[in-house]
RNA sequence: GCGCCCUUAGCUCAGUUGGAUAGAGCGUCGGACUACGAAUCCGAAGGCCAGAGGUUCAAAUCCUCUAGGGCGCGCCA
């Protein structure tokens, strides 16, 4: 567990701390807090000890930090609080050799050997728009993807269309009265008929009646229902697909609920044996105990066909015999999170003892999304116009001759879903945000771009230097700046156990800022004084010494915008 | 009506699970480039952490109530 270096800082603290008050470790741990960066690196307060030892909390502080001696610490005590401030010319060289021998990656570890993880994410519903909202579960599932792999795990991704239920007798029937033959094959076709059919349906009771019947066919397997269940399914899988390149996504599994559609007796049978099942208003449920007042599970409808609870439910088994997994993860909005309350809840009560390995990843809704014309924000609309704005940026650097590129057009894709996956990711997911058109197409200020910006110049600082040096004294690095520098260093790894226990990308997208506002700082200092230059003109040692912690933050950038599924362009 | 989640600077959000004077971006005002790349940096103004009680040595953080907002609540997914 203790395998970086500021694990190694903290366990050595906590442990001399442990010792000196005859204490568990595992106490002490709890107490051992990050320190305001004027006292040092970790901070522990002594009123918990206060009260047992009837003595003053600044008095135990003192004595405390007189006992401590731990190799690489600089204890002291402030007022109620022992201090211990990393010895900074072996921090700096710890830092410097841990990232830098790691390389882009840095941060990884084998926590996850022989795990498996399966991760349900973007799961779009066919025949319906992929609107923006679409792109929270895809962006969050690709991190969190990308942050268990790190860790050693075996990720199983699964794309779990929504292609089976209700919508697609709307597209079918709709097909017939909106239908246009010569743009059968468009996605964005399908998308307007499901428009109009679904605000048909909400009034037209015949026409809903047709959709439902249209989906029992499909449920019976009627060949003519099936063929265009077959063919919109392709169609909007090739309409999906241009959108996950661009993003970078590729699923290891792309599943649907029609996958299930002959498990669904199956099922049923066996929550009928262990659980048992009842009928209610010519509907089959399963009433829990689990909740009072909580509503019943859906089994089958009136007429017959199933409801998505069933179709997850036999996906959750299905999964399990499939992966074996430790964990299973739904990347889903909040809104269901009463549909997986009630799915886990099933499943605890069949006596599964896998049950407890599921977990609903839930995020916030975006509010605010009809902007523009009260219409459905399309995904690939506000990712097209990032590049667009993007593009702009980029011929002005190129103008002015401050970046040459071969490629403006790939650059400014890069660098506009840069700027659209940060916007998203920055935020916990479980608030609820704002869609703001300018706020997610915005470019300055700590934005995806500012970390790209930075890896750039990093990256751009090795180039003028003549590349990494292979040793540098860190010795040499004594600005408060350099210390301020590698301390977020040596956080990373820290912050991304964290995004991977939590299953929260935005840990990682909040810390690279820190580095990279700590970088742009300490980079900004050669402007007024060309002695304090990271390619020192004259000092060899110095200049040696600066690059390999640049060489640091590069590996840090881009490690960390790697895992949210971020390019980083080595010039921009 | 019942349940879940929110309310922190003008706006958008952090706040390491109870610890030191509450932080950042945008916006506003004022500074720094014939450049180790200004998509950057520095400074200033701006907060009764929705309100009221409570627990605690210590509360933005935990508990209760009130107000305001979001979402969910059997035949959609």
């Amino acid at each position: 567990m203790t395998q970086f270096l500021h694990d190694r800082l903290f366990e050595a603290f906590a442990s001399a701390l442990a010792a000196a008050v005859g204490q568990p470790v595992d106490a002490i741990r709890a107490q051992v807090k990050p320190a305001e960066p004027e006292h040092g690196d970790l901070a522990f307060p002594t009123f918990p000890l206060a009260k047992q030892l009837r003595k003053g909390p600044p008095a135990i502080a003192a004595e405390l930090a007189g006992k401590l001696s731990v190799p690489g610490l600089q204890v002291a005590a402030a007022g109620p609080y022992v201090n211990a401030r990393f010895e900074p010319r072996a921090f700096m060289d710890g830092v410097l050799s841990e990232a830098r021998g790691a390389g882009v990656g840095y941060g990884s570890s084998d926590t996850g050997r022989g795990k498996t993880v399966v991760i349900d994410y973007s799961s779009p519903n066919i025949a319906k728009p992929i609107a923006f909202h679409h792109l929270r579960t895809t962006l969050i599932g690709h991190a969190i993807a990308n942050l268990y792999r790190g860790q050693g795990w075996q990720v199983e991704g699964i794309n779990y269309l929504g292609d089976w239920g209700k919508q697609f007798g709307l597209v079918a029937v709709g097909l017939q009265e909106y239908g246009d033959p010569a743009r059968r094959g468009e996605m964005a076709h399908l998308v307007d008929v499901y428009v109009k059919a679904n605000a048909r349906a909400e009034t037209d009771p015949a026409f809903d009646a047709e959709a439902r019947a249209f989906f029992r066919k499909m449920e019976e397997g009627d060949p003519e229902a099936r063929a265009l269940w077959s063919e919109l399914r392709e169609t909007s899988l090739r309409g999906f697909q241009p959108t996950y390149e661009r993003l970078g996504i590729r699923f290891e599994h792309v599943d649907g609920e029609s996958l299930y559609e002959d498990r669904m007796d199956a099922v049923i049978e066996e929550i009928a044996r262990t659980v048992g099942v009842k009928e209610s208003e010519g509907a089959l449920i399963v009433d829990l105990p689990y909740a009072e007042g909580e509503p019943p599970v859906l089994l089958r409808k009136a007429d017959g066909s199933t409801l998505y609870a069933t179709r997850d439910l036999a996906a959750a088994e299905d999964r399990w015999e499939r992966f074996h997994f430790d964990r299973s993860l739904y990347v889903v909005a909040r809104d269901q999170s009463l549909h997986f309350a009630q799915v886990f809840g099933v499943l605890k009560a069949m006596g599964k003892p896998w049950a407890d390995r599921c977990v609903h990843v839930s995020f916030g809704r975006i509010m605010g999304m009809s902007t523009r014309a009260g219409r459905l924000v399309l995904l690939n609309q506000v990712l097209d116009e990032a590049r667009a704005r993007a593009l702009e940026k980029v011929k002005e650097s190129a103008a002015s001759g401050r970046i040459h590129t071969e490629e403006p057009e790939r650059l400014a894709e890069q660098v506009g879903l840069g700027a659209v996956v940060f916007g998203d990711l920055k935020n916990r997911r479980n608030t609820d945000y704002t869609f703001d058109w300018d706020e997610v197409l915005e470019f300055d200020g700590h934005t995806g771009p500012y970390l790209q910006y930075a890896h750039a110049r990093a990256c751009n600082l090795l180039k003028r230097g003549g590349g990494a040096p292979a040793r540098a004294d860190a010795g040499l690095l004594t600005l408060p700046e350099e210390q301020q520098l590698a301390r977020m260093l040596a956080r990373f790894p820290v912050q991304v156990r964290a995004a991977v226990e939590q299953d929260e990308p935005s840990f990682v997208a909040r810390h690279l800022i820190d580095v990279a506002v700590e970088f742009s700082r300490w980079y900004t200092l050669g402007n007024q004084d060309r002695d304090k230059r990271v390619v020192h003109e004259t000092d060899a040692a110095l200049r040696a010494a600066r690059l390999a912690l640049a060489d640091a933050v590069r590996i840090v950038l881009a490690t960390g915008l790697q895992l949210l599924g971020i390019a980083a362009p080595e010039s921009m």
